[in-house]
DNA sequence: CGGAGTGATATCTCTAAGCGTATGGAGCGT
DNA sequence: ACGCTCCATACGCTTAGAGATATCACTCCG
């Protein structure tokens, strides 16, 4: 990439006397005075060294270095004039591509009316939505994988992400429609301590995972994990089979199965957290824009 | 066409930048300091509206907006040079186009050598040859359609185009190889008196078929044309027939035709003008080129 | 022959680009 | 804590660019 030669204004002018061949007219276009015109066309074949036009009295023309200059010099102008209105349009997030990781059992709360608030906002931008857990949402962020987490149970400080509190959910138990507890309104926590339990690799989740059993050892017992799986989905489908029982966030509640119940528990003091969670130093004005969306789009009821 | 906001030096700086991501080398490359790097950069952002680049202490990143502007930039830069390198080419005559008419008869004759020498001085130029008869190549080149003429007989003085002679060519007459006169070395032009003509459209070369009705004229006699045809081929081909006889420039002795006699005429003293033609005013380098062209190669002997 | 039209030249002004040196200040590693 | 790297800022200088006005030169035309 060699420094450039030929100043755009001189090319400017050229494209138009090219198209006007007439120096007063052209002038007249470029919104300057005719002598000032011939200057700008004397220096650029100045600089490239031959005569771009014939001036013959009453006939200007194109010479062959001319027309071999002039589509060069249209390109690069109209190319540079629509990539910066398209670097106005992604600078002031009117447009543009935001990544957004969500953690699964939100699809059917937060992530939905986010979207809908969020694309009225932002017709032009493009979203590019993907299922992840928590902990492969903050490394995403890091790496600059996605721009925007939706998780649960977030740090609670980071040098480098952002986190702002969308909901505090509380638990509900998951339980086979079958199952004695299911009778009841409420569960109390400790009534689950003889059932076996279905839950997430703690992997995924650490910290959701933490307080789910931080729930039982609060309640007097230790849960006996029999299964794990990887989505709420199947966790629910697994209880309906009869396989154990589980405690999730309310959320989950939206996924319809037959016999599979949930029920309130109590204490219901302890609640997740549901977050959003950006690059703190994320250049993007969509960041911003999308944590003004949360906050004035519906909250997010389960 | 709007007026270009966007300087192309500091655009280069950007793109020189955007591949560095380093300040400190990226000036290096453009053989500046770094602090004026900075500058073109923040004016150039400045124009913009919007950053784009992400400054954190050791890590010099693109903005969204940035990544948008960066091809079209790119684009315009290296699209500028290239025009302008082939404006030149185009301007020096190293390279180009120049489209050249010329008569038949000399299709074997001045046009082979005139375009093996001229291909040599320049490897890069297309040429575009077609043929024509004199008075469409006058129009042509006043047309612009054509870029350089060859002719037969062109007009003593014209305002718009320049000649040049190339050749001074005798007549021959042409005659069937069963005609009395083929017997003899020469022929007197009153011995073809009596002979039936085929001769041209009077319409295609008028100075030509004036010189050539001169001649007669001048032997005593008027010809008495009962054929004609536009080009010498058929002209030769339908002498062959023993249709008649015809007097023709001696480049057409070339055309070998079965039947067909070519003989010295007497008095030898009138000769056709074969000419290069020319505008004025063009601006190509191509046509110096192929006057030299002209005078350099061999001269083309019939 | 004179005037209209068109482009080139001459001269002047002003602005902003472009560069350099010197300096400040934030992070990071030793 | 110190120094190093790296980028930003401040200041001053020079020059090229871009504009205007006034004037000249040429051609064409009535």
């Amino acid at each position: 990439m060699e420094r450039p030669e030929l100043p755009l204004p001189q090319l400017h002018a050229f494209v138009v006397l090219a198209e006007e061949l007439h120096f007063g007219r052209a002038a007249t276009r470029l919104g300057i005075a005719q002598p000032p015109l011939s200057q700008q066309i004397r220096r650029l074949e100045g600089k490239v060294g031959y005569d771009l036009f014939s001036r013959e009295p009453g006939r200007i023309g194109l010479t062959p270095a001319g027309r071999e200059l002039l589509p060069a010099a249209r390109h690069a102008l109209t190319h540079l004039a629509l990539g910066l209105t398209a670097a106005r349009e992604v600078g002031s997030g009117r447009a543009g591509r935001l990544r957004i990781g969500f953690a699964a059992s939100l699809a059917l709360t937060v992530l939905p009316s986010l979207l809908r608030t969020f694309r009225e906002r932002f017709p032009a931008v493009d979203l590019d939505i993907q299922e992840m857990t928590t902990t492969p949402q903050l490394a995403a962020l890091r790496e600059r994988t996605i721009d925007i987490g939706l998780l649960r149970e977030p740090p609670a400080h980071d040098a480098e992400l952002g986190f702002e509190t969308v909901l505090m959910e509380p638990f509900v138990a998951v339980l086979p429609a079958s199952h004695l507890l299911a009778g009841q309104r409420a569960v109390r926590v400790e009534q689950l301590a003889d059932c076996p339990f279905v839950l997430l690799p703690r992997a995924v989740g650490p910290p959701l995972y933490d307080q789910i059993t931080g729930l039982c050892i609060a309640a007097g017992f230790t849960p006996q994990v029999t299964q794990h799986a990887v989505e709420w989905q199947t966790i629910c489908a697994l209880v309906g089979t009869g396989l154990g029982v589980s405690l999730a966030p309310e959320s989950i509640r939206r996924i319809r199965l037959k016999g599979v119940a949930f029920r309130r528990i109590e204490p219901s003091t302890v609640r997740t957290r549901v977050a959003v969670a950006w690059r703190k130093n994320d250049p993007s004005p969509l960041v911003p824009g999308i944590l003004a969306a949360l906050n004035q789009g519906p909250p997010g009821r389960p």
